[in-house]
DNA sequence: TTACAGATGTTATATTTATAGCATCAAGGG
DNA sequence: CCCTTGATGCTATAAATATAACATCTGTAA
């Protein structure tokens, strides 16, 4: 019943995005000042989010490239190899199967299903999506540690009743619902609307003219 | 230069879906309790969230459903319709103009770009498909208020600059990148990795045995 | 009438997160 | 050799958010 948000886990991702880049680039430096200025937030909040992960820096250089990757994978949990299963092949699970930052994080999805004859077979982002009807014949062996959920809002609680007595304790909820799970299982919800709201906010705040 | 998450706000489009399904069921009153349960959080919280539209309830029954939807409404700034547009018709466009939520926030995607010959034309959700070409033509005369921005990353901040220059002045960005946008430009970013990483973090919690 | 249960409202505290200021160190240039 | 610059590290404060405890109101039932 308790809750956290914790918005310096949710900018990791962000410095990893931009750390790979700069890795790819060449680059062996880099100071809290440009991950900073390239995120547009202020440089502290950078400092105290690398602190978190334990990570010394150079005085001089700042932090090497290739060391802030690999303690900010470690930090988040993303060191070690994570196989997950996704349940919804419609566009919004489409996009997570192209989303290529998951491999970087070890994070496998390594089976796809869906309902709909029209997907079933079919192969998206390299997975073939698999018959929902054969979801506990094919994951009861070695259930998956995360299940993605990406199914219409009037699906979801089944599709998660399902996932957890196969025994799988982190879900991922892309639905409109909110689902009721045991105790004992992870629920980590995404409203995309959140975000519009956010937006709004900020919207609010500079049409009154204040700032 | 400064941050804001604001979990208050981000919670409002749950309670507005949760108290849309109440409202279609006919019930008439709501308690801070029913709305905490459904959501599985702490009752307080939601008093609090509610408290902030300034909307007063009812001591004995609670807040009337109707009356709490235009209190959260206007408190968002959805009680005005707000036009948008949408480039970028790739899968994760296409889960957000099957969003049928936003209708309720009157919030109005009234156009869709992409460079893709194969999705110019085609119709989406009930939009059609414009060529990306076309957008300063297009939109010119009227610029709409939100732009989102669903193209891969290589694209976005091209995207971002024509935006800008048509009078766009909120961007709702899903792209992998940080944009650089004028002063006066707010930009919603959307990092899907950040719920992911919220989730690891309860894993490692859960998984090392405390609590 | 009165006690009670169930709801909001109010106030206070704890915790988390953001911000600021200062100390410290390490290289480079006069 | 010392001073400056630019980086991290540390400590303190401020602000936002979550939690708790208590007060207040309102209908219902004994």
């Amino acid at each position: 019943m308790k809750i956290q948000s914790s918005p310096t886990i949710r900018r990791m991702p962000t410095y990893l995005h931009q750390l790979f880049r700069l890795k790819m680039s060449g680059q062996e430096w880099v100071s809290c000042a440009e991950l900073a200025e390239y995120m547009a937030i202020p440089h502290i909040v950078v400092r105290k989010d690398i602190a978190m992960t334990g990570l010394p820096g150079n005085k001089r250089h700042g932090y090497r490239v290739t060391e802030l990757i690999d303690g900010i994978l470690r930090f988040v949990g993303w060191d070690k190899m994570t196989p997950a299963t996704l349940i919804g092949a419609g566009s919004l699970g489409a996009a997570l199967l192209g989303f290529t930052d998951f491999r970087a994080y070890n994070f496998r999805i390594e089976s796809v299903f869906d309902s709909s004859p029209e997907k079933i077979g079919r192969e998206i982002h390299g997975h073939e999506v698999y018959d929902i009807a054969e979801i506990r014949k094919r994951l009861k062996i070695a259930p998956p540690k995360v299940g993605i959920i990406c199914v219409p809002a009037v699906g979801a609680q089944l599709v998660a009743d399902v996932l957890v007595s196969l025994g799988v304790k982190y879900l991922w909820n892309f639905a409109n619902v909110c689902l009721k799970v045991p105790e004992d299982v992870v629920v980590q919800r995404e409203v995309i609307a959140g975000g519009l709201a956010v937006l709004f906010a900020k919207i609010n705040k500079s049409d009154s003219g204040c700032e």
